[in-house]
DNA sequence: ACTATTTGATTAACATGTTAAATAAAACCA
DNA sequence: TGGTTTTATTTAACATGTTAATCAAATAGT
């Protein structure tokens, strides 16, 4: 008998069985779940970020850096959810574009501070409004509700 | 007066302000939310599946085939939600490892059936167990009806 | 049958993700 | 003070993400 293409099970109910050694079906696999969403809900954004030569990083680091304004290289990396070595990548890039600029912390000389240039906010001031109408289209048709408690969930599961 | 590095607003309330025209604020921002959780459950499970030379992608490319049996390149990379490209380069590094057989479609040559062979049966009997116990103790940190909700709103946001 | 179009998969080029190692400056401490 | 350890950042190496281009096979339309 021919086990090797048969799948593992049969159905889709959406918990594991009694043995429990079988994977977490991946409909209800939360990893997957979040993931999908992401890829979803990104998929609006992109289209509209690609207009304005961004990723969906390059824009997290300028909009991070716009809130709040001189950042250390680690604090920037932690809150735009980059690692440490994409952004060394991107700050050369972004540099080279004159959307950053970048100065030695005089107190310690390991730190590299980073703030946006007015050229930065200008683009925020343009990627901004379009940003705001995609987001409304997805509360109109999400639910404003819902949307809060996803975000609360969301909140609540990294706390977890 | 300097403007440059001066955050764009002062404060952190959880909506855009009455003009409308600055970033929405990246606390309530529902893709930094869901990438933030995400990240914060991969942790999780991460070092594990490290322990048996796999990565996420890779774990998830093997549990798809193995709950559904034999599927082509698009089907498969459209359930493993990974991109074509990255699906063609994953499928070289895992047939070296032995750990997925290829064939020919006869009806259709272009596509490529791919399946996982009985070494990768093994890899998934002896994950299985592990990520479940992950998940359960994620679950009990984090509620099993949350966690419910929580997928539940996953799902409805990918269909909005 | 023949061409044009569509589709499945791969390749190319460049960006970020990921882990480990290297480097330099700061903090610690005997 | 001098040596060790920690911390911030960068580099390296390899993997995946992303878009566009390419190629081959199937389909559609004439």
């Amino acid at each position: 008998m021919v086990i090797g293409s048969d799948p593992l099970v049969g159905d889709n109910s959406s918990s594991a069985s009694a043995d429990g050694a079988q994977p977490r079906l991946t409909r209800r696999s939360l990893p997957i779940a979040l993931l999908r969403a992401r890829e979803s809900v990104m998929a609006k954004f992109r289209p509209m970020l690609a207009k304005h030569d961004m990723n969906e990083q390059q824009w997290r680091v300028i909009r991070i850096l716009g809130e709040a304004g001189e950042l250390d290289a680690t604090e920037l990396a932690d809150r735009a959810l980059v690692l440490a070595p994409s952004l060394t990548r991107m700050i050369k890039s972004l540099k080279t574009r004159k959307l950053i600029a970048l100065r030695k912390d005089k107190q310690d000389g390991r730190r590299t501070l980073i703030s946006i240039t007015p050229a930065a906010r200008q683009l925020i001031a343009e990627i901004s409004p379009e940003s705001l109408q995609i987001y409304r289209d997805l509360e109109r048709s999400f639910g404003v509700e819902d949307m809060e408690r996803l975000l609360d969930l969301l909140e609540a599961v990294v706390k977890a």
